[in-house]
DNA sequence: CGACTTGTTGATGTACATCAAGGTACGTGG
DNA sequence: CCACGTACCTTGATGTACATCAACAAGTCG
């Protein structure tokens, strides 16, 4: 794995899970809790930058998420960099290596992350007797964020979109603190992931803010209002329900 | 649901399941193959243009495709319809609704298709009474494609793509004869997977065809040199691994 | 302090959308 | 059988959203 690890030594018991306070994630039957206990067998900390998986390796662990931002990308033959999607806490990262045998994206830190690890062999168990949480983890799998690059849509839309959609996701694992977000994305990244150049990224995301529904500077974004940007994004508003994993 | 549903009033037995066939899916273990007998309610017969699940519905079935071509879309704010991905036999149909309680895009009939229906509540027996089975599902959601449409290509990059992943797709359940593939898509149906105008697709398309790769008309493909086209496409031929349901 | 990463801006060319028209095949009712 | 509609494919003309190239400015870091 490229990129320093951070041990800490010291492992948060899972009762004291970071994750835990989200209402958005259901509770845990005790001895659910019990067995997920056995079932993590240490702490990762990494800095931003760091490569969690790469595209092709089967090695890797499973991870959930406890901190920090991540993003799920493919690196085309011709060198360009495709963002597929971005990764919160509470969101997994590894199920495709430890289902298919084979990453089909590679993930890199956004930011530094604290990340739970969980030994592979034991997913097996986790079927075998824990049916309630492996329906949790097709749940997630089967709800897995694709397509923010739908279609035929103009930059401005498409920018629009990405901005909120990011906002509400970070809303759920409360990340924003009112209507500001500290956004760790650079238009570099924006622009990986709508498939589109970097200057024309830059001069769009000055119109998107022109229209005054959001204010965005290097590390944040403020959200001004919401629903004038849902019309620029022409995208409905989706109700993301929230159903759970730890 | 739109469309006529052809009961024919006899069911396949499980035995002689036409998917049973395909030797990229694993074989059953008896008890497996017996629950799943028991497990599946009732088959169903469409017509062309039937539109089998409806964004934002829930109260469908979980169905595994036996025969026909469907393909996943949704419906964008302007009238512009985004096609997601196509869906051949062996595929499931409708692991979102059953799991999410919500289907997060529309699916319609292609070709005339016969489906096998499994009531959703027996889902939860799967999870509980066999794990291997729900393995496999979890398996199925992890694999979905996704990202046909994945960022900065040119059109004939994309159209080369499509034509080789459906082919190679139809390869994988026996649909090809020799170099050839009765593929069901009209070029409206590629522009709106491809989100590319109608106008523009043609033009593209008939350049694809001038590289001597492919032959196509309307109903038909033939891949005239699988390495070239792939070189058009840009991507590498991805080895897509086999594994297996039903 | 320079080296580097990130953001900003203008000039030029092109891949694509849109508009507009027409062509071919197939089916249906008279 | 023909007249007619409808679905699908084809082709040319025109405009624009975007990429690419090329600089430069501002912030950050060892």
């Amino acid at each position: 794995m490229a990129g320093t690890e951070l041990t800490s030594g010291w492992k948060v018991p899972c009762e004291q899970c970071p994750l835990r306070a989200y209402e958005a994630l259901r509770d845990f039957a005790p001895e659910e809790l019990a067995f997920v206990r056995q079932f993590k067998c240490s702490e990762l900390n990494v800095h931003a930058g760091t490569t969690l998986l790469l595209e092709g390796n089967n090695s890797a662990h499973l991870y959930t998420v406890l901190n920090g931002w991540a993003f799920r990308y493919k690196m085309l033959p011709d060198g360009r960099r495709q963002i597929l999607n971005y990764v919160l806490p509470a969101d997994f990262v590894g199920l495709q290596a430890s289902m298919l045998n084979e990453m089909q994206h590679s993930v890199e830190a956004l930011t530094d992350m604290m990340l739970c690890v969980f030994p592979r062999e034991k997913l097996w168990d986790l079927y075998r007797n824990h049916p309630t949480l492996a329906f949790d983890v097709t749940w997630l799998a089967a709800r897995e964020e694709k397509i923010l690059n739908v279609g035929r849509r103009t930059a401005i839309e498409r920018i629009a979109f990405l901005l909120l959609h990011l906002f509400m996701r970070a809303e759920q694992v409360r990340l924003t603190k009112g209507n500001t977000l500290a956004l760790p994305l650079t238009q570099q990244h924006m622009a990986d992931t709508l498939g589109m150049s970097l200057v024309h990224l830059n001069k769009t995301l000055k119109r998107v803010v022109g229209t005054k529904t959001v204010r965005w500077k290097p590390k944040s974004l403020e959200i001004l209002d919401r629903e004038a940007l849902a019309r620029i994004a022409t995208y409905d508003l989706v109700d993301r329900q929230a159903r759970p994993f730890i």
